[in-house]
This record gives C-alpha cells, sequence and structure tokens, in this order.
DNA sequence: GTCGGAACTG
DNA sequence: CAGTTCCGAC
C-alpha cells in the first residue's frame, strides 16, 4: 500500500448528539444497536465484541452474551443472536454496517456514511476504508497538540464516544491554534455571548475553552453530546523532503 | 451461519 | 421509525 497520501493529513473524530443519547437524558431516543455496539467497542468491553482487522470492522467473539447485554439494556429479556443479528441485517440497506464475507460473526461499520448521512456537509472519507485500522478510533492529538489542554480532555473522553472521520484534501497543515477554530466542536449550549458555530448546535472548543464553565462538568455527566476531533496519521509537511510517521 | 420477508410493537 | 419476533430458504 505504501501512500497513504500525505495530503491527507488529518483525521477528524466526530461524536454528533445522535450517535448516542443514554435512555434516561431528558428528550432522548432510544439507544441504538449501533450505538450500544460503539460504546462497547470502545469500551474495550472484552469478550463479547472486538474490533476486527480492518478500519470499522468487528467481531462478534460471543454472541448470546452480546445478546444478553443488549437484551439488559432494551429491556428485552428473551433477545438471542438471531434476533440481534436481524436487527444487525436491517442495518445493511441503511448502510450503517455490512457484513465481512466468509468471516464468521464478522460486520463492518460505514463510518463515513454515518457521517455523511448526518452531516451532509462533511464530504465523505476519502481514505480507502482497506488502509485505514481499527486502532484509529480513538482521541489523541498528535504533533503541535499533543499535551495541550484540548489534548487532555479529549483523552479524557471514552473511545466509544468517539466516531472516525476524514477531512479532505485541500486542509493544509494548520498550526494548532488555528485548528482549533475549525474543530472539534461541543455540541453543548454555546456560552452566553459568544459567536455561533457554523454547525447548528455545536460550539468550537475554542470557545468552550475560553468558557470552562460552559462544560459544566464533562464529560461525566448525561449530556455526553459532543464532537472532538483526532489528528493522525502524524504527518508533517516538511521544506523539500517531506516526513512522515509510519503507521503503527 | 446468514439472509430477508412478514407481522407486530412502543 | 428501529427494532423484535418468528421462520423458511440456502
Amino acid at each position: 500500500m505504501g501512500s497513504i497520501s500525505s495530503s491527507y493529513w488529518t483525521r477528524a473524530v466526530l461524536f454528533p448528539d445522535w450517535a448516542y443519547k443514554p435512555a434516561w437524558s431528558p428528550g432522548s431516543r432510544q439507544v441504538q444497536l449501533w450505538h450500544f455496539l460503539l460504546e462497547l467497542l470502545g469500551r474495550g468491553e472484552g469478550g463479547a465484541i472486538g474490533w476486527g482487522m480492518e478500519w470499522g470492522e468487528f467481531v462478534i467473539r460471543d454472541p448470546e452474551r452480546l445478546a444478553r447485554l443488549w437484551g439488559e439494556r432494551k429491556g428485552k429479556p428473551h433477545m438471542n443472536y438471531d434476533k440481534l443479528s436481524r436487527a444487525l441485517r436491517y442495518y445493511y440497506n441503511k448502510r450503517i454496517l455490512h457484513k465481512t464475507k466468509g468471516k464468521r460473526f464478522t460486520y463492518k461499520f460505514n463510518f463515513s456514511k454515518l457521517i455523511l448521512v448526518n452531516y451532509p456537509a462533511f464530504p465523505p472519507c476519502p481514505i480507502p476504508s482497506s488502509q485505514l485500522r481499527p486502532s484509529e478510533v480513538g482521541g489523541s492529538l498528535c504533533g503541535t497538540d499533543r499535551g495541550t489542554t484540548m489534548d487532555r480532555a479529549l483523552q479524557s473522553i471514552p473511545h466509544s464516544f468517539l466516531l472516525p472521520y476524514c477531512l479532505p484534501k485541500p486542509l493544509p497543515f494548520l498550526p494548532s491554534h488555528a485548528l482549533q477554530n475549525q474543530l472539534p466542536y461541543l455540541s453543548v449550549p454555546p456560552p452566553p455571548g459568544t459567536s455561533q458555530s457554523g454547525l447548528t448546535g455545536l460550539t468550537p472548543v475554542s470557545t468552550i475553552l475560553n468558557f470552562p464553565s460552559a462544560l459544566n462538568g464533562w464529560p461525566t455527566s448525561t449530556e455526553r453530546r459532543l464532537s472532538s476531533y483526532h489528528t493522525t496519521p502524524h504527518m508533517v509537511e516538511e521544506k523539500g523532503e517531506g516526513k512522515r510517521e509510519d503507521w503503527k
């Protein structure tokens, strides 16, 4: 494969409000199956389910246990893998999931599709899914952003609340402060007297950082609707040669 | 195991 | 609308 084009230097990780709404939070829909899967996957909740070899691919290691967990969440004591998998199959048409043929209990998320469907303003992921890896789901920053306030904030977000997304080519390398003006966004109400974000309902983190009170207990609050970003691979524009950190 | 139709539910 | 329940076909 060799060349992940150096023009795609950054990856955003988004977690918009539709991705997870706890059943107990006011005005929330019921938890959806794929929210739940992402939650377990991110939590590294061993045994029942885990990431597979490819980007977005996951393997159900213990189908009946997963079904039991799902049943508990939904209050369906008679849930089993037969029924759960039917729900999974309904995701094929919705383009949320598809099956990895030949591999038992193995499915794959359509991350870029999920983002595309819900945020049409964002273009789909330009990097072929075969070049992305499951381990890249997560919230950590690289390069100049490492160790910053935002970095620490993102580290504290459970990986389950992050969804991957790739920014398209036209973005040049931006210094940390410039990037903070673009991403990430938190779906908390913007503090009074501050400018609205471009995306409705989302507030740039740069704004939040200036008004920490706006966070109000985040991320442990039940209002976990947030988005963040993730820069990887660690691509650095280099005078002359073009330096590129290798994929781990 | 996997698929998808069909009827049904909150 | 997002499954749940049931099931025959492959």
